[in-house]
DNA sequence: TCCTTATAGATGCAGGTGCATCTATAATCG
DNA sequence: CGATTATAGATGCACCTGCATCTATAAGGA
């Protein structure tokens, strides 16, 4: 998945047809958007596991359940907010509830459905977790980028977001 | 791993202690960094998995061959120019060499070392990839940014993958 | 030389992920 | 109402990844 940074113009190079081609610095973004977001979430995963916490995807869920009225929601609403696939958050939540952070409930108005409700744990739990990432959110991006360089980087990915 | 866009703010609020806070600015570009990344890898895989090529860690490893003299390197050599962990590539090079893309030969010089060859065939594979992959980078990124912004924002990926 | 330490690469195991499919319930339409 | 279709969520399987460890070879130091 890594792709090398000085590839770009060699790639360029390597097409037989020329439909369809990107640009010298569209593909070098694109590089380096690989290169960049597996470096730094490399970096803050590490983090979280020298201090004994659960991985990223844990505190999405666990973000999502506590920012809510009741701090409870159905399994397909959080995969909506956080864009995680249906098979795995089933699975996910299996996990995050043996390790007591959530627990389900049938949804009575519709028997298909469940409730995935947050614990006390699981509170304590997106606390915990969330000091340790603000820190490495700070150390690896926030001594790198100044607020007006964040800004600019944020509305460019953000374009990048969008669907087309 | 997904995170959700409009959720910075309160992300923020959660925190107990005050150390180490990052700004809104910066929170928000790592969160949209991730989304960017995941959403566009997710669709320029698709891409490659519709027209039945392999996944891009498969590209990484044939483009590094194909571009040195020779089609040849040292395992270990690949590792520091593609950023896949050592276990990990000697399995990938185990599935490339089933699938008939490399070969690999002992080192006379040294011998804990191996070569690893790309054959006619991973040639061939690392041209079809690319003819796929090239308007793959098109679509999801050449079509959404201008050379401006593409630069603008390799520029910026490229203070956050620096050694700090 | 022998002993210790470092390096190249492979592998067993546990856990994570995608894909397809399954079950159960609900909604729609004749 | 009954038959079809859609939706919520779970699960079996294959593959992939991280981690620790293992083997083999090389290098360095007493």
């Amino acid at each position: 998945m890594s792709v090398n940074i000085d590839v770009t113009a060699f790639m360029l190079r390597c097409s037989e047809t020329e439909a369809s081609q990107p640009s010298l610095s569209v593909t070098r973004a694109w590089v380096r958007l690989m290169r960049a977001q597996q470096l730094v979430l490399g970096a803050i995963e590490q983090d979280l596991k020298a201090a004994d916490l659960p991985p990223l995807g844990w505190y999405d869920v666990l973000l999502e359940l506590s920012r809510v009225e009741g701090g409870r929601l159905r399994p397909y609403e959080i995969e909506e907010r956080t864009l995680l696939a249906q098979h795995n958050l089933s699975r996910l939540l299996d996990r995050m509830d043996k390790a007591g952070l959530v627990q389900r409930e049938v949804f009575s108005e519709d028997g298909r459905g469940r409730w995935v409700i947050i614990t006390e744990d699981g509170r304590a739990m997106q606390a915990r977790i969330w000091n340790v990432y603000a820190a490495a959110i700070q150390r690896h991006l926030g001594n790198k980028l100044n607020n007006g360089q964040a800004d600019q980087l944020a509305d460019l990915l953000a374009v990048l977001s969008q669907k087309s």
